[in-house]
RNA sequence: GCGGACGUGGCGGAACUGGUAGACGCAGCAGACUUAAAAUCUGCUUCCCGCAAGGGAGUGUGGGUUCGAUUCCCACCGUUCGCACCA
């Protein structure tokens, strides 16, 4: 314990800021006085503050570092403003890297991945971390996924999961399905791997139904990003439109050998007497019927599926397509259109087909154009821009306007057109208004060993019946070891070998397992619930929730945020939760980036450098970058900032940093190098800033103290009383400014570079106060209080001692956050900046309370105010209370 | 193509509600201390003219609103992120 409580004990202290001593006596404090630890019952407001928990990977990177010093400063920072504050952590534990080390090291996941947490667990301990761990969960305890089952077995009851053979993305180095959302520009979001299509049975969610709220719930969220809601709006994709069926010409129901209709969506209902055929995808069923027999049709098909998936390939790909030889009649006027396969038509998209208006759409016009497919105007340019469409294309064709020769919808705008035609349909019978969302279903089922097991048993006779209630949890082996041949939970008969719950025969347990991000769809919830046995949350999760505050990486802004919400609702739908959305506000916080050093060899490899190992040198004149290695002098290539990164080299190790100069100088560096949100550039000199700064800070309490030792509360208030004037009510005021300044900052704006910023400032003005009457030591005590209680959320540690120093008995954690005195920010005199013509001509003092009047008078009576007048009269005068005076002349 | 964010000194960034552009820090320069170096401390540091006082220009570009614009509006250019044949 590194206790400073008395004046001996202080003096005892090194002069030098020792922060290995400090940061292990602090963390020892917390500890022994367990002072993270939340009430579920206390008084006051609660404030729950939740970091996006770690894979655990094995050590934490800088990026963690960020996220959850950014969450520790506003947890603190609430704590001190007399918030009940939980901020819990836990482990994001199945996943496929446990089973790549388990191969690579023949360990079995299960105990590489304990090892790891148990490492990075002492790493965010010496960061200090003001973390309730008593709520401390790791996805891959049974206690945790009983639950993931347990509510997939609801989820089953109720329809929202259900089992579907479907194309999926299918990952062949990770050897499982991706969900959509995995997908990135057609490669696996972890593996990189062009991804394949197979047809498989699996688990859905069916996030679809919740599409419209999930859209409509953004609104809700003023507290997220509008970069984040952007994104998910994006995705969830709604576009508002009309459904138009086209009944089956005579060739169609000859050949299908039955009346029907086909299906289109539309956006653009008012373009309809314009559509002069109908385009299908290649799966689409009336594709695949008409191709029967006809093998140009099934070879052009067979092209399409196996084509490029990269999606931005597909966007610029030349149409291309076939009719298929059947007709479908217009809805409205009965002709005959043609029906084709087209490359460009997705069937994934609303119902795999689209009504073809070359007049008016891009893709269509290209198209029509290319197979001679007539091109019909049905609306008339507002601007003129066009009389008739044709080649080439003008976005100008496919913009709303007035419709013309289109029956008795000609004359209508297209909005209202909208309407018409869809109410005509709907009389009809072959339309309606739609909402239509691109999001699709939510494929749950993974080929993995290491994640939660599906609740399923297979039974020849019964089919698939789920495990009863009193058998979960489906405990997962953890003694298995994968050998890259596919999930050895299949051949593991102990594992798959089961009795039927219905008729008791012998069965198949599913050994399919939960998409990992099933896992962290709710563990904010059960942290509010730590340590129910019975159920999955109780009670405490509805005082707790929603999350005061989320923070974490961009990179989840689709994911992980998308199913947590999903996740939530039907929580919220059965009962369980009381709020429908689980994050009422959303921090993004940026990358931490570091050069790029890289030298290609002549057969083009690639070979990184550490930045460490670089010597980098700009030129200030031509902003040349010369890099040369520190070892031999050779030249190296500057590739600019970019993400830290393993393949890159160039991550910087949190424990280095950490061992050099501390948590609190890692902490101060990231918090003062960049606003949260934005991207973060490592720099050595930065972090040596920092530290410089803590050193200073430390040297100025110690100063302070040896100089007669702190002053007393007591004290402080009589000389306060007894009143101060001059330079010291000049550092007085500073120290006031400064508590408002970082409330503000901290509390409202989020933004911690400016507060710290603020207290430097504060530093500064103290370091040139040298007098030492007194009062003088009275106003430095408190200014140096201040200065400490500022920081403390920022930088907990060297705070936590230099608090004692200064005399308090009461450990700073347990502190309430000052409020500025109203008296300290009074000021005599203020200056007034005098514009002429709005630009700066001068300055003068005045009493902030004089009159307008007096105010101007003053400004029109400077002397370097008047030489810009030049002759000239002012025509007019404009006073800003308390800051400027401009004068028009 | 659609949507979002952003554009300010040598660098990271500040200026919150339209009111002194460049806080704070880094780097650099000069000085103090030192046998010396490091560390530390003090001062200077947007650019141009000027010994200085002072003046001029200046927040991607062009326009607009205003007594006054980094901030609001319009158009454009650039960077970056997400989505992308979405019917």
């Amino acid at each position: 314990m590194y206790s400073c409580g008395s004046l001996e004990d202080w003096f005892r202290m090194q002069e030098k800021y020792d922060h290995a001593a400090v940061e292990r006596g602090a963390q020892q404090d917390w500890a022994d006085a367990r002072a993270f630890e939340a009430d579920d019952a206390a008084a006051g407001e609660k404030y729950y503050c939740l970091c996006m928990f770690p894979y655990p990977s094995g050590r934490l990177h800088m990026g963690h570092v960020r996220n959850y010093t950014i969450g520790d400063v506003l947890a603190r920072f609430m704590r001190m403003q007399g918030r009940n504050v939980l901020q819990p952590m836990g482990w994001d534990a199945f996943g496929l890297p446990a089973e790549n080390a388990a191969m690579a090291n023949g360990v079995p996941p299960a105990k590489w991945t304990r090892e790891n947490i148990a490492y990075m667990k002492g790493q965010l301990r010496s960061l200090g971390f003001a973390i309730d761990w008593r709520r401390e969960l790791a996805t891959c305890d049974a206690d945790y996924y009983r639950w993931n089952q347990w509510l997939f077995l609801r989820m089953l009851e109720k329809g929202i999961a259900y089992k579907k053979t479907g194309t999926v993305n299918w990952d062949p180095v990770d050897q499982t399905v991706l969900a959509n959302e995995q997908v990135i520009e057609g490669r696996g979001w972890r593996t990189g791997a062009l991804v394949e299509k197979r047809e498989i049975p699996m688990y859905y969610f069916g996030i679809t139904r919740y599409a419209g709220e999930l859209r409509a719930a953004l609104d809700t969220l003023p507290g997220w990003p509008e970069r984040v809601r952007a994104m998910q709006a994006n995705w969830i994709g709604e576009s508002h439109g009309v459904e138009v069926e086209f009944p089956y010409a005579e060739d169609a129901r000859a050949r299908l050998g039955q009346e029907g209709r086909l299906k289109v969506f539309t956006t653009r209902a008012d373009t309809l007497l314009g559509a002069t055929y109908v385009a299908v995808a290649a799966e689409h069923p009336l594709a695949l019927a008409a191709a029967e027999g006809n093998a140009q049709l099934a070879a052009f098909i067979d092209e399409c599926r196996r084509g490029s998936t990269m999606e931005a390939d597909l966007a610029t790909q030349e149409k291309k397509g076939l009719p298929i030889g059947l007709h479908v009649m217009h809805p409205l006027t009965g002709t005959q259109l043609p029906v084709y396969v087209a490359n460009y038509v997705l069937m994934a998209y609303g119902e795999g087909a689209v009504m073809a208006v070359p007049a008016h759409d891009e893709r269509d016009f290209e198209f029509a154009l290319k197979y001679g497919l007539p091109v019909r105007t049905v609306v008339a340019s507002p601007s003129g821009a066009y009389e008739k469409v044709e080649a080439p294309w003008q976005d100008a064709y496919a913009g709303h306007g007035v419709l013309v020769d289109s029956g008795e919808f000609t004359g209508l705008a297209s909005a209202a057109a909208v309407d018409a035609i869809a109410t005509a349909l709907a009389a009809r019978g072959l339309g309606r208004k739609r909402v239509q969302y691109r999001l699709r279903d939510w494929g749950i089922s993974r080929q993995r060993y290491w994640g939660c097991p599906i609740p399923i048993i297979h039974c020849a006779a019964c089919g698939d019946v789920p495990v009863p209630d009193k058998d979960l949890p489906v405990r997962l082996p953890e003694d298995l070891v994968p050998d890259g041949s596919g999930n050895p939970l299949a051949k593991t008969p102990s594992f798959y070998q089961c009795k039927c719950p219905k008729c008791g025969g012998d069965a198949r347990r599913e050994t399919d397992t939960m998409d990992t991000f099933v896992d962290s769809s709710w563990y904010f919830l059960r942290f509010a619930s730590s340590g129910n046995d019975r159920a999955m949350v109780d009670e405490r999760a509805n005082y707790w929730l929603p999350v005061d505050q989320y923070i974490g990486g961009i990179e989840h802004a689709i994911l992980h945020l998308l199913y947590a919400r999903f996740w939530t609702r039907v929580m919220h739908e059965f009962g369980l939760v009381k709020t429908p959305e689980p994050f009422a506000n959303l921090l993004t916080q940026g990358m931490v980036l570091n050069h790029i050093f890289q030298r290609t060899s002549g057969a083009g490899r690639r070979e990184y450098f550490n930045p460490a190992d670089v010597d980098l040198v700009i030129d200030p004149d031509t902003h040349e970058a010369r890099a040369t290695l520190k070892k031999d002098g050779s030249a190296v290539t500057y590739e600019g900032m970019g993400t830290m990164s393993k393949s890159r080299l160039n991550g910087v190790d949190p424990n280095q940093l950490t061992e050099k100069f501390g948590a609190d100088t890692a902490r101060l560096f990231m918090m003062f190098t960049a606003p949260p949100e934005q991207s973060l550039e490592w720099s050595d000199e930065g972090v040596l800033g920092a530290n410089r700064f803590l050193r200073r800070l430390w040297k100025a309490v110690f100063d302070h103290v040896s100089a007669g030792g702190p002053v007393s509360a007591e004290a402080v208030r009589a000389q306060l009383a007894a009143g101060i004037a001059g330079a010291d009510r000049d550092l007085r005021r500073v120290a006031h400014q400064t508590l408002g300044k970082v409330k503000d900052d901290i509390g409202r704006r989020r933004v911690f570079n400016t507060a710290i910023a603020s207290v430097m400032e504060l530093l500064n003005a103290a370091g040139r106060h040298t007098e030492v009457s007194p009062a003088a030591r009275a106003v430095r005590q408190e200014a140096l209080e201040i200065a400490v209680m500022a920081l403390s959320p920022i930088v907990p540690h060297i705070t936590h001692v230099l608090w004692q120093a200064l005399g308090h008995a009461e450990p700073l954690w347990g502190e309430r956050w000052r409020e500025a005195d109203a008296a300290a920010l009074e000021q005599d005199t203020i200056e007034i900046v005098v514009q002429v013509n709005g630009k700066l001509r001068g300055r003068v003092a005045i009493s902030p309370s004089a009159p307008e009047e007096q105010v101007k008078a003053a400004a029109l009576a400077d002397e370097n105010v008047r030489r810009f007048f030049e002759g000239r009269e002012p025509r007019k005068v404009i006073v800003v209370k308390g800051k400027l005076v401009n004068v028009v002349v």
